[in-house]
DNA sequence: ATCAACATACTACCGGGTATGTTGTCAATG
DNA sequence: CATTGACAACATACCCGGTAGTATGTTGAT
C-alpha cells in the first residue's frame, strides 16, 4: 500500500520520496532543510540535488506521489454500480485508510493544498502546484459527485455541497493530526478506527445508520 | 469579539498581536519573519523585540490570547442548567463562530499545537508552551464533558469518546481551512454557516434532528 | 572511457537576535 | 516656569548562524 515505486519505477527516487515525506511531515516544509532530508538518509546534499532541481520540487514530487497513491486506492471502487451511498462508504473508508497507512505523503499534500492556497509559491513553482491541484480537485470531485448522488437517489440530506464536501474531507482527514501508529497495532485497529471515522461522516451528511454494506 | 485589549489593557501590544496573527496565518510560524510583521504594521523590528523578547515568545502570547477570546466566548453558557445537548449546542456554535471572526489568532492556535506535539520547540519554551497547551486541553475538556454527558443522557451515541471528542473539534474548526471572509458577507450569512457546521457535527455525535434548542 | 550517482567544498543571502542611537513624554527640581 | 534627567517606545546598524543552491571532485558500473 505504500508503494512508491509502483507509479516511478525509480528506486533511488523512492528512497528519497519516503524520507522526504517523513521529514516534511515532522517539521513542515519551511522548516525542513534538505540537510535534514539527506541525514535521515545516512547522506548529503548532492544525492538529493542529482535527482531534484530544488526543495520545491521534492516537496511536489512527494505531493504527486501522496495523489498517485489515493487515485491508486480508490480506483477499483470508483465505478462500481449500485447506490451512490454504498460507494461512497468503500471509497470514504479507503480514503481514511489512505490516512492512516500513507501518513506522511498525505500531510504534505494537505500542507502543499495551504501552501497553494496560501500564495506560497514562486511563479515558476505556481504552474507545476496547480496542475497538482488540478489532481486533488478532480479527486475531491469524486467524491462530491458520490454525495450529490447520494443526496438525489434521498440516501443523504446536506444544505451545501461545497461545505459538504469540506466538512466530510476534513472528518476523513482528520487522522492525519491525530493519529499516531502503535507498536502493537493490527489490520483491525486501524479499520475499527476508520469505521468510526467514517460513520461520523455518514451520519454527519445525513446517511441512515448503516443499512448499505 | 475581536477584543484582545480586553484581557491585555495593553494597547500597543494589542495592535502588534493582530499584525502577527494575520501574518502567522498567511505564510506560517517558520515561513513569518519579524520584519514581515514589523512592516505589516509601518514599522522595524525594534518595536516588537522591545515588546517580546523572541519570535517564540510573540507566537505564545498570540497563541495565549487566541485561547483567552475562547474562554470569555463560551463562558456566558459553561454552565447553563438543563440537558447535555443542549449546552452542547450553544457552545459549539460559539467556538464555531470563533474560528471563523478570529480565524487569524485561532490558526495560530492551531499551529501551535502542531508545534507542540511536533517537539518544535526548544526546552526553554517547552516550558510556557506546556502552560499554553493545558489552557487548551482545559478548554477541550468543557466540551469533552458535556457530549459525555450528553451520550449518558441518551441523546447522542458514539463509541470512543477520544476519536468522537477529535472528530467534533476538527468538525468545529474546519472553517480555518476553507471560509475566507466575503466583503458584502452579513452576521445572518456567519450564523447559517455555523448552523451548518453545527448540524455535521451534532448528526457525526448520533445526536438526534434539532430537536433541543 | 564515459556517465550516473553520489560526496565535498564553497558562496550568497536571509533572518533571528543584539547593541546602540533617537525622540517624545513626564516628573522632579531650582 | 523653564530645565533637566530619566525612561518608554521605538528606529538603525550590525553580527552571525543556518540554509538553498552551485561548482567541483570521486567512484563504481557498463
Amino acid at each position: 500500500m505504500l508503494s512508491v515505486e509502483a507509479p516511478l519505477l525509480d528506486r533511488p527516487r523512492a528512497d528519497i520520496l519516503r524520507a522526504a515525506a517523513i521529514c516534511f511531515m515532522q517539521r513542515g516544509y519551511a522548516a525542513s532543510s534538505i540537510d535534514d532530508v539527506a541525514r535521515s538518509l545516512g547522506s548529503t546534499k548532492g544525492r538529493i540535488y542529482h535527482h531534484y532541481p530544488s526543495k520545491a520540487d521534492l516537496f511536489a514530487d512527494v505531493f504527486r506521489a501522496g495523489m498517485d497513491m489515493n487515485f491508486a486506492a480508490i480506483e477499483p471502487v470508483r465505478a462500481q454500480p449500485g447506490p451512490a451511498i454504498g460507494r461512497w462508504r468503500k471509497m470514504a473508508a479507503i480514503h481514511c485508510g489512505q490516512m492512516i497507512r500513507t501518513k506522511p505523503f498525505q500531510r504534505v499534500v494537505w500542507e502543499g493544498v495551504e501552501l497553494y492556497l496560501r500564495g506560497a509559491t514562486t511563479p515558476e513553482q505556481r504552474e507545476e502546484f496547480t496542475r497538482l491541484m488540478q489532481s486533488r480537485d478532480a479527486y475531491g470531485r469524486i467524491f462530491r459527485e458520490a454525495i450529490a448522488a447520494a443526496r438525489d437517489e434521498g440516501d443523504m440530506r446536506f444544505d451545501t455541497i461545497g461545505i459538504a464536501e469540506q466538512l466530510m474531507f476534513l472528518t476523513l482527514n482528520s487522522p492525519l493530526f491525530w493519529y499516531t501508529p502503535r507498536p502493537t497495532e493490527t489490520d483491525g485497529d486501524i479499520e475499527a478506527i476508520v469505521g468510526e471515522v467514517v460513520a461520523f461522516a455518514a451520519r454527519g451528511l445525513g446517511a441512515a445508520e448503516e443499512n448499505t454494506r
